[in-house]
This record gives C-alpha cells, sequence and structure tokens, in this order.
DNA sequence: ATATAAAGTTAGATTAATCTAACAAAAATA
DNA sequence: TATTTTTGTTAGATTAATCTAACTTTATAT
C-alpha cells in the first residue's frame, strides 16, 4: 500500500524528471517544501519498497515500478482537471488545487467514471497528456513557443507552468490551448516577441512566457 | 484547522447522535474501528478544540460548534452522493465509499459547483437531509414502515442503512425513493410485512427491513 | 447489596512523517 | 590544489494517531 504521503513523493519526482532530466534530493526537497533530511529517509523507505532506485549522493530515480504508479496517481491529476473543466466548468486557473486533493481519491470505478464520460481524453486543459491505465505516458513532440524563429505560424498546444497567475495573465490576453500564433518578430535583447493570433494583430510575449508556452509547427502549405 | 482524522470523529458522533440520542465512547469506538482508549484521548483533544463537551464517564456531546463543523462536512458527503448519482451515473449503492473520502476535500467552489449543478438538493440519494450552508439540518418527520399499521399506504422517503447490501436487496425488489407502498398485513409472529406497490401485487418485508425503511404517511383522499 | 461484567481511563509503547543540528561528501571557486 | 559552498546524510527529537495492558468507575445481575 501507498501512502498519501509517498503518492505526493512519486508523482513529484515523476514531474521533476520529465522536466528535467536527472532528479536530486535538493530539487525534490525545494518542490515537496519538505526538508532534505525527511526527503533522504523517505527515499530508503520507497527504495525498500522498489519504487525508487536509490544511493546515497547518486540522483535519484524511479524504478519501472515506480514510473507505473507515479503515472496512474497523475492519470487521476489530468482525468480530474479535465473533468472540472469540462464537466462542472471551472477555468483552467482553478483546477490544479483541487485535482491535488482528489488524485488521492482510491476508487477505480469513479476515474473509470470520469473517463468514460470524458470521452476517452488523451490530454488534460492544460495540454499535458493523461497516462493511459497503465500508467503509461508519451509525450507529444511540442516545442517552446521561444524557440521558434519569425516568420513561423504555430498552434498553442500546452502550457508548461499550471500556477493560476500565470493561466489568468493567459485568459487576460485572451490565449488558449489550439490558437494560432503568428511570430512577427524577435527582440534579440531581451527574446521578447511580437506576436498575433485570434482578434489581437499585435502583442508583445516576453521570453519569461514564451518559455512556457509549447506549441506545434504548422504544416507549410 | 481540524484535521482528516478529527473530521471523522466529529461526523460519527454527529450521525451516532442523532440515530440513538446519547453517545458514548463505546459506541464511538466500535463505529469508527478505533479502540476506546484511543477515542478517550481524541475527545480530550476536540474538547480542548471546543467541539466536544467533554465530562469523564459522561455521554459525550457535540459543542455548536462542533455540530456546525460535522454538519458542513455530512453536507459535503450528501451533495457528494447526489453528485454521483445524477451527474456520475452511479447507483446509490456505490456511492458511500466515494463519498466518505471526497467529504474531506478542501475547496469552497469545488462543492458549491456540485451544489449549483444539482439546483441545491434537500436530500440526498438515499433520502437523507443534505444541511445547508451553515450545517444546520432539518430532519423532516418520516415514520419507520415497521411502525404503520395494516392498511395504511405509505411513500419510501429515506432509507437508513446505506450499506451497499441493504441497497442492492432494494435494487432487486425494485424498490426505490418515491415508491407508494400499500400495506396489505402484518403477520403478528415475527412482524413481517405483505405489502403490494409499483408491478409487484405481493412482497413480504421481513421487520429487518421494514426498520430501515421511512415512510411518509399519504394523506388520506 | 455485593459480585461480576461492561465501559471508560491512564500510562506507556509504536509508527509515520516531520523537524533541527551536526557531520560528511561533492561541487564550485579562488 | 586548497578552500568554501552546496548538497546530502545521520542521529535524535517531536507530533499525531494509534495500540496494549493495567487500572477505575459505572452498570447489571444474582
Amino acid at each position: 500500500m501507498i501512502s498519501l504521503t509517498e503518492e505526493n513523493y512519486l508523482k513529484e519526482l515523476f514531474n521533476l524528471s520529465s522536466e528535467s532530466g536527472e532528479v536530486n534530493v535538493n530539487e525534490l526537497s525545494k518542490r515537496l517544501e519538505i526538508k532534505m533530511s525527511t526527503v533522504t529517509s523517505m527515499m530508503k523507505k520507497l527504495a525498500e519498497k522498489e519504487l525508487v532506485h536509490y544511493e546515497s549522493y547518486k540522483p535519484l530515480k524511479l524504478t519501472e515500478k515506480g514510473k507505473i504508479e507515479a503515472g496512474l496517481i497523475i492519470r487521476k491529476h489530468r482525468l480530474t482537471e479535465m473533468f472540472l473543466v469540462e464537466k462542472m466548468g471551472f477555468g483552467w486557473e482553478d483546477v490544479h488545487e483541487i485535482a491535488e486533493q482528489i488524485e488521492h481519491i482510491q476508487s477505480v470505478g469513479f476515474f473509470e467514471k470520469m473517463d468514460e464520460q470524458l470521452g476517452y481524453p488523451t490530454i488534460d486543459p492544460h495540454g499535458s497528456p493523461i497516462p493511459d491505465k497503465n500508467g503509461k505516458i508519451v509525450w507529444p513532440t511540442y516545442s517552446k513557443l521561444s524557440e521558434c524563429k519569425a516568420g513561423e505560424t504555430v498552434r498553442l498546444s500546452a502550457v508548461i507552468n499550471t500556477s493560476s497567475e500565470f493561466l489568468k495573465f493567459l485568459n487576460v490576453r485572451e490565449m488558449k490551448l489550439g490558437l494560432k500564433i503568428k511570430i512577427k518578430s524577435i527582440e534579440i535583447f531581451d527574446k521578447s516577441m511580437e506576436v498575433s493570433y485570434g482578434k489581437k494583430p499585435s502583442e508583445t510575449l516576453s521570453n519569461i512566457v514564451c518559455e512556457r508556452l509549447l506549441v506545434e509547427k504548422e504544416g507549410r502549405f
């Protein structure tokens, strides 16, 4: 049995390793807001349970079993977010906090019903892929908007940061997933971008923002 | 702040006192499947927090504050059960276990959305009243079917036991809330009742069952 | 009314999850 | 390379929630 606390460690390990590859105790500690000493002892416990490969002073790694368990928790989180947006009328900026709690509900039927009612979605409201019933996840090949070139037209496919402040920022600018964005020019000095999209003929997006927007390049035709 | 564990004690205290009036440590202990010694120490803790009136060897009583807090938890439980049945397609026999978990979710918006989508319901799928936003509850004046007389026609308004076995028993017999039931006769020996309802011209219900069915007497006309 | 049973309490131990403080290893820098 | 900083570990304490075992109070039954 995996405790709620252990679930949180597994989930953050999973998230951190998809973001930054290698995960160390310090990073995990900061992310969970739990002291390093506590993280170390929890890693030993999770290693006992064969959910984590742990060696002193080495980077942390989930075992295959750990990845699956983490994937299943993230599946519950993302299905919940989708349900909250699609079926309950929440904005994408309000769902994270609730999903953080509902992801720990133990009930196969509950999440199966959500999945079914949503028509078996594969991405959540922020564009992140939803792991399948076996906990497996496939990340589509998105690029950061910040890495695109002037003149390109791209489609907004996901957002990296799901903080409600960032999402509200996007709301104000009428930016949502699926939006077609044209990159008009890039300021070399600060890498800010002048773009057009929807009804907006010209908006400037800072590099900080562009780093957090994932896009797909439009087939040229 | 009230912990999840404390919430469970408050809720069971509330439920037991509406069922049986006075609540003692032993009953609460059995209901929560927690040893009496643990219950005693938790009662002292809840008394510290002014949620329970506690005196050694005396029956347990919620304070006004404790009743409100308990009412708010039960509100979340019953709104959830209603949501699961009405909006997610669960049967009334499957919702208790899930609601036991979701009742602990901390999010005002989540339960407000449920309430709104359900049209501000006042009873849950088992006929129990849903406490209002202030944690206040009003029990309608139901009678037990077992206390009715032969010849009476009554309407099934609530079920006392929400165990999935009992509810499945009712499902098999096509009994659901709102059903009009005619009491044809009562067997004096074991107090079982011969009744008719819906498409069933004659069914026998044991006293055990009749004790768990709450009904409203139909206005005679 | 006294003995027995049931209910309730107290003391002390246990477990999970956390912390602080001291120490050790690894990485960065002078 | 030697020193300093950062990162990681260990040891020991703390808190919440639980338990067992011993004891006490209240209720029940002869």
